[in-house]
DNA sequence: TCAAAAAAATGACCACGGTCAATAAAAAAT
DNA sequence: ATTTTTTATTGACCGTGGTCATTTTTTTGA
């Protein structure tokens, strides 16, 4: 029934994040190879499924990271209380998550956590991601019909839309930051 | 500079799209292997990426026409007036959207068109959905203090959150209609 | 200190999508 | 009719992610 991890288990799996990030610095998330990590942290194929479930999960790892130090920095800012200001401070956060259509496309799939009581990183970054704006938009000149909560999950939903049509050819002629305001003031500021 | 084409083509063209078809049918998109296809149709494998780019765009043939149908389905609908009658009109759509995690993915990854001037059959159909949308929300009771067109992206963009959150083991607490009415309430009608 | 048990690492092997030089079939040119 | 050219099909082959029985290393218990 015990279960001791070696500490060899710790470096092995330091070695391999660590071939990872040096592989993605290189030539980018989407031409990361399982060979080439491997490789480059000096061990067999089959060590890197011993510890982790699959290419994917690494890459949750690996984007999480970059992901919460965006976060961290969003929030570092002051926080905002206009709709550009709001843009402006999600900007970090936004810009990784469209730097590579592949990291999109894998944020979009894994943020909604697969199986239950598993989180994974990517899925509690969303969840970061909404609680920070949340907070925000408490103390922020929004509307104060709707609960804070439902105005987040709303902000949310528009970034990703914005973000989807940044990759879209029939939309590119506007901007993602003059979309984005559009839809936000139209959400946080309704005239109506 | 000319090019005929064989008749000869669209007939293994369609018998590739039937096997297909039916290879769904019996197990679902996700289980689809393209042995199992090229096998059902009578043709080598080759053959079907002589026809198709690769297996995604197989993929999004059979899954347009689905999603056309029940597009169709909608649309022949009475238009909707309220809130809880445009979801009640969009149900067929959403259903088939969410038929599979497989299916909701693949419509995402190609809801916005990859190249420019290559129309995919689902960023068609998310074009059509907007447009669909859009035509309703113009003598629908709705605020009018911005475009319909604006509304529309929006519906489509909390409808794509709501069928996210779905999937979601941590947001399982709400039904996807309640959710999404509670979203297109505040922002198709807001109160502020 | 050494044997038995547990944990970790290995690499040959498999599944599956996708490629391409070779071949066959159809259409055009003679 | 026969040759030439174009178009379509073939299937052996490849790249890459992922598996698992076997081997190596570490820990445990006398």
């Amino acid at each position: 029934m015990q279960k001791t991890i070696q500490k060899r288990t710790l470096k092995t799996r330091a070695k391999l994040l660590e071939a990872a990030a040096d592989v993605v610095q290189k030539n980018g998330y989407e031409a990361l190879r399982v060979e080439e990590v491997v490789q480059a942290a000096g061990v067999a194929k089959g060590t890197l499924f011993a510890h982790f479930r699959d290419k994917d999960a690494l890459m949750e790892i690996l984007i999480g990271e970059i992901l919460n130090a965006c976060l961290d920095q969003a929030q570092s800012a002051r926080p905002p209380n206009t709709v550009p200001e709001l843009i402006a401070a999600l900007e970090p956060v936004h810009s990784f998550m469209t730097s590579e259509r592949y990291v999109f496309d894998l944020l979009i799939r894994y943020s909604g956590a697969t199986a239950i009581a598993e989180i994974g990183p990517i899925a509690y970054c969303f969840e970061r991601y909404f609680r920070v704006v949340m907070m925000w938009l408490e103390d922020a000149d929004v509307r104060k019909d709707v609960s804070s909560e439902l105005l987040a999950e709303g902000v949310q939903a528009f970034a990703i839309q914005a973000m989807s049509l940044r990759f879209c050819a029939l939309h590119s002629a506007t901007t993602f930051t003059d979309r984005l305001e559009t839809y936000l003031n139209a959400w946080l500021t309704p005239a109506a």
